[in-house]
DNA sequence: CCCAGGTACCTCGTAGTACTGAGTACCGCT
DNA sequence: AGCGGTACTCAGTACTACGAGGTACCTGGG
């Protein structure tokens, strides 16, 4: 599937708080995890930018550890912000999805 | 629900080529279809702005008429790129959709 | 020892999209 | 004549994803 880049505008950020909320991660698997997920044009330096975001606007708590196979990692774990953020952006999902699949069905 | 434009990038397009594949019509109700459609933010230069852009991209056909309530109204109809266009919309968005689905179901 | 390759992170510039705000113009009604 | 509803246009703004490049750590082979 090519060029998704416009559609995931407004959801990736929500894709990887619900990776971070799944499990203490770090950019570098987010970026693997995404693209198993079948987001396989979704390229590090996107993820970095997301997370960037999402540590200024104060929705993560960031641990450095050190790694055995490569430079040190940033773990990145949700606040309670952070899972605040996560449900709206669930909610929002829930809402344009449904209107989108009702429009779909010839809808009223 | 408050401040979905993030969400809507990418998909709003396809939204209106939906409606206009409906039946031939013109922008001034295509906003008021979307505001009734749940899309209540979606405001009249937005899609202004979209029909221009297909109108540029050649997949539409448009037709002026007179209207007798006001200014003459721009109608648009889908060409044959406008019904292929509006096709691999409804790919990607299945696509996009099924997936963030899945990783929200904790998916594997 | 050095260098390639995988791991891991960061940053700047670009492009695309939705929104804002202002402007223009037509119409019917009072 | 003026007002509210209809209808379109356009310049400017904000936000997001991506491309391309750079830095740095580690292991293994020549």
């Amino acid at each position: 599937m090519d060029d998704l880049t416009e559609m995931l505008k407004g959801t990736l950020e929500g894709c990887v708080l619900e990776i971070i909320s799944g499990e203490e991660t770090y950019g570098y698997a987010i970026t693997r995890r995404l693209n198993e997920l079948g987001f396989t044009d979704v390229i590090e330096g996107t993820v970095y930018t997301i997370l960037l975001r999402l540590e200024r606007n104060g929705l993560v708590q960031v641990t450095k550890r050190p790694s055995e196979v490569g430079p040190p990692r940033k773990f990145y774990a949700l606040n309670e912000a952070g899972r605040a953020e996560l449900a709206t952006f669930w909610a929002k999902w829930q809402y344009v999805s449904s209107r989108i699949d009702r429009l779909r069905e010839g809808g009223r």
